[in-house]
DNA sequence: GTGAATCCTATACATTGGTATAGAGGTGCT
DNA sequence: AGCACCTCTATACCAATGTATAGGATTCAC
């Protein structure tokens, strides 16, 4: 059994002409990428579900909302897909407007099948990253969740660099009461030492809280 | 005496174009920025010294190096300055390019005033919030570079979260010469807790040391 | 050699942090 | 009422950390 090198991986190509899905589909199989191919941006929404690493290959120009509106709505979805451009009849303003948004690319047809490729391998590996990254914050975020009121409070203080006395003052506990909260957070947390307390916090955005 | 909105910042303007910077120049004062024009890039680079909030209006067509080819230079000199292109005659794949290497703007001639106005604001957000975050580092780095070779040793697996006990096994000396080596460092680097030690730590880069 | 800096160590003491055990009081749900 | 959970507290004890004082060894520059 041959091993897929992109086997994980999916293109997703979105353009309502379709010669050119079929082009770009077997130039992307032809290197053994996985492809999905689709006419309108509402069709690739309706199968977009796959949680594997991907990217969207996405014509300007498509029938109902065009690929820049596509983008902002992917974006308001909080669709994180990463996208590249292309277009017959593209202008300046696009293109800005595009890459300001986030775009990997953006390809004026004919372009090189080369270009295409490295645009895709930025996109999946920029995909792979995000998705990493994403998946550590989100189960940081699950544990912070398992976490009562004020142990929040408690990871709030301790890690904005207060000691016990002065976070039990802060709370008007007594000090133990803050060493019985610190080791369920560490506990909850998974936390092995303070500096991973800390690197927590901070990729979970939390700020000192107030009384 | 009245106040200036923009007294502290300094907007660079390098096109060949007499007329076109004298129009960008006056609409740039008439909204009261302090603006410096230039006719190429090394006369740009001649007169760039003051250190103050400043990003560079620069066109692409330029005698003698391009306006992608100075944005590449400057970056190679470390050289951080936001870049608003402007051009008559450009294409889609120079505005990738540019947008790419991090342009903040790309606009066609004609362009409305407006327009550069807003990306010129933007700009200069842009450069403010970066050289506090540069003054932010370098003056992280000017402690950290007070630090002797053994305490950057024991910040290094201080903030990886080892124990004091297990940093002097590592290191093979004994524990009480860590918490020296710790107190020293927590004193040189203004760090005045832990927590606060973990984050310069990250935003220094440093990483868990070898022995 | 002298002085300065670095590195290491030790003693002694004080503070801070961590955990186990045990119980009181409150809330909310069934 | 009974149960689960949260919050708070206390005692007791142990581990970890911080600091002051003091000294030995090494290295490097002058």
């Amino acid at each position: 059994m041959k091993e897929q090198p992109e086997a994980r991986s999916i293109v997703f190509v979105v353009d309502d002409d379709a010669s050119v899905r079929e082009a770009i589909g077997s130039l992307l199989r032809s290197v053994g990428l996985q492809v999905e191919v689709f006419g309108t941006a509402a069709e690739f929404l309706k199968n977009k579900s796959p949680d594997v690493t991907a990217c969207l290959i996405l014509d300007i120009r498509l029938p109902g909302v065009s690929g820049l509106d596509f983008q902002v709505e992917l974006a308001a979805a909080n669709i994180h897909i990463p996208i590249i451009f292309i277009t017959g009849h593209g202008d300046i303003p696009m293109t800005v407007r595009a890459m300001k948004a986030g775009a990997v690319e953006f390809l004026t047809k004919p372009f090189r099948d080369q270009d295409l490729l490295d645009a895709v391998q930025i996109a999946l590996e920029r995909d792979r990253t995000r998705r990493a990254q994403d998946k550590t914050v989100h189960e940081l975020r699950h544990h912070y969740e398992a976490l009562t009121s004020r142990e929040r409070q408690v990871i709030s203080l301790v890690t904005a660099g207060l000691m016990n006395k002065q976070i039990a003052a802060e709370l008007g506990v007594s000090e133990i009461t803050v060493k019985v909260h610190r080791g369920s957070v560490m506990k909850k947390m998974g936390a092995r030492s303070l500096a991973d307390l800390v690197r927590m916090a901070d990729a979970l955005g939390i700020k000192r809280a107030r009384r």
